[in-house]
DNA sequence: TTTCCTGCAAATAATTTGCAGAACT
DNA sequence: AGTTCTGCAAATTATTTGCAGGAAA
């Protein structure tokens, strides 16, 4: 494969999306291929507003609003999955590339986590209350250990 | 003690959080008062403007934005903590009674986790990436046990 | 009396919605 | 042609901020 296009999969992986929407009955216009190419491009957390951007880059006219519009379609066909990570604004990804994220609530770097470090959590909490955990829904806050380090050098308050 | 006043201390618990703050070189208001009251009444997550409801009964011109510049204030001291439980305004409670929640994304129920719950993740998480979890701070996302049973009778799209 | 706190109004930030026209099938 | 999408503007929701007056120490 040719630089420049690495993730697995590269322009299938839209087309694949597409016609997924296809199939649904759903359209296809240039926002929305711009859009499914765009999270494919990044595979990674982007918020609402940064994919609009970056599909703009490309086509200013489409809408912040029209991105939101898609990307809540998108999400009801189960291809893309937004996060609350702390604060400021959800972050959109692929389903197919979601993954846990710590968060750190001190400098608020971001760390991806595998699934497979929630599993044993996930296996607890479903044995003692029946309940799934989603861990690509939510961000786990904490201290990264730069941060947990600084602290005990310098305390907090003033 | 008498009844009506359950949560452990009451209304000391109250003139703690208030010295606190007197020590720290804050004032004391009214509206510091009946939100540092609301909070240990409630002893549970409840949003801004909740908590503004509840103060604003006792002293209705108490605006909401005095009551965010307070939790803002208690947070800084220590006293409070708030999460971002999914959608939704953040939530906030003593940091005191604070523990983790269970968020169901599919009824929207909420269930409270005892900290214990989340020891075996966080030692493992801290062991690995030197991350220390904060698990009052974020909520879980998942699917309830009735939800999680539902689906499996009705499927999802239409 | 000095500084901190508050109410109010207005600004922000993130997201949603109504509507008429444009685009897909 | 018929329905779905889109741009735009405006509404919503959650939160923050500037300012001038009011209150705590």
């Amino acid at each position: 494969m040719p630089p420049g296009e690495a993730h697995a999969g590269g322009g299938d992986a839209v087309e694949d999306v597409l016609q997924l929407l296809r199939t649904g009955g759903s359209r296809i216009t240039t926002s929305r291929r711009l859009l499914v190419r765009t999270l494919v491009e990044r595979g990674e957390h982007a918020t609402a507003e940064e994919l609009a951007s970056q599909v703009q880059s490309e086509a200013p006219d489409i809408h912040l609003s029209t991105i939101y519009r898609n990307l809540e379609e998108l999400e009801r066909r189960g291809v893309v999955s937004h996060a609350h990570l702390g604060h400021g604004p959800a972050t959109y990804h692929l389903s197919a590339t979601a993954h846990g994220h710590l968060v750190c609530e001190g400098c608020g770097a971001m760390h991806e986590a595998p699934d497979e470090l929630f599993e044993d959590f996930a296996a607890l909490v479903a044995g003692r209350y029946g309940f799934v955990v989603d861990s690509h829904h939510f961000a786990v806050i904490g201290r990264c250990a730069r941060c947990t380090a600084a602290e005990r050098g310098a305390p907090e308050v003033g």
